[in-house]
DNA sequence: CAACCGTGGCT
DNA sequence: TAGCCAAGGTT
């Protein structure tokens, strides 16, 4: 057991990990026996999507396809149907190809290396690192959205973190983890778990923080961010991401190919439509046929 | 590096 | 309620 802390920072592990047993939630990932395949899928669900949103699509995907093989074996388009409406649909296109990749490529295993891992289509620095680190208990630092932002804070004492830099925060995480490999993995779920349940962006329950005793955002009086803020996000409403939205859904519901006339109904503008279109196809997330309709990619 | 890529929950 | 935010990745 080695919990020294590096660089004169105070160790935030060693309580954030007592922390999390009692308090990390019950989540399917976190089941005994559960397999790497599905944290690659769980990680890649999680994207940009909440939690309470992936858990019942990751149970219906993993009874469809248990192995990456399984998955690999149907078309593209089915994975775009099972998807549903977690949102980013390229995901899906991506997660069915990286399944070949591994069905062919590893022997339906699941690669255990982080190059390995970024080398797959969909697969980040995030989750390349986080099926290494959860699937398969190497010691590697995890920094998502909620680990900057304990980290800015915990350790930095900034209310907030900066942009997401160029793998910036994978040294300060390093410097978090215990030399122990099960104890860094508990550590980086720790900390990550704090950010989503305790240390949240708006309003941190900071009465309820087991290192708010060290915390240097505390120390300072919770001092106002005044760094470069991450990028607002784009308005929504009216974008091109609505009106592929709006299109997917009709290619998803439908079993037989959607005409041209159909998809005309979706969106008034035509523009703004044809564009949304023409970026689906060549996305993969659609395609179309001799016939002038349109449908999911079946192969 | 900035822009783009969905959908829904929460305040 | 309008805006913020979410276990990011790709171009």
């Amino acid at each position: 057991m080695d919990n020294a802390p590096d660089r004169g920072r105070p160790d935030i592990a060693t309580p954030l990990v007592a922390w999390f047993r009692d308090a990390a939630r019950d989540l399917p990932w976190r089941r005994p026996g559960f397999p790497a395949w599905g944290t690659l899928v769980s990680e890649i669900m999680l994207q940009q999507t909440q939690v309470a949103r992936v858990v019942p699509r990751l149970e219906a995907w993993l009874t469809r396809w248990p192995t990456p093989a399984d998955l690999a074996a149907s078309p593209p388009g089915e994975a775009v149907r099972a998807w549903d409406r977690l949102g980013y649909p390229r995901r899906a296109i991506a997660l069915h190809a990286a399944a070949t990749a591994i069905a062919e490529q590893h022997g339906n295993v699941v690669p255990r290396d982080v190059d390995a891992l970024l080398a797959l289509p969909g697969i980040g620095d995030y989750t390349a690192r986080a099926v290494a680190v959860f699937a398969y208990g190497d010691r590697h630092p995890v920094v998502d959205v909620n680990v900057r932002r304990v980290l800015a804070r915990a350790l930095l004492g900034h209310g907030q973190p900066g942009p997401a830099k160029a793998k910036q925060d994978l040294p300060l995480m390093e410097s978090v983890l215990p030399e122990d490999r099960d104890a860094a993995a508990a550590t980086n779920a720790a900390v990550m778990e704090l950010g989503a349940l305790v240390c949240v962006a708006r309003s941190p329950a900071c009465d309820a923080c087991p290192i708010a005793d060290r915390c240097a955002w505390r120390a300072a009086g919770y001092p106002e961010h005044d760094g470069p803020r991450a990028p607002k996000q784009a308005r929504f409403a009216g974008s091109d991401r609505q009106v592929r939205g709006l299109i997917m859904a009709e290619l998803r519901s439908s079993d037989v190919p959607v005409l041209r006339s159909e998809i005309d109904l979706v969106w008034p503008d035509d523009a703004q439509r044809e564009r949304a279109l023409a970026s689906l196809l060549r996305d993969g997330l659609a395609v179309g046929d001799d016939a002038g309709g349109y449908t999911l990619p079946s192969v």
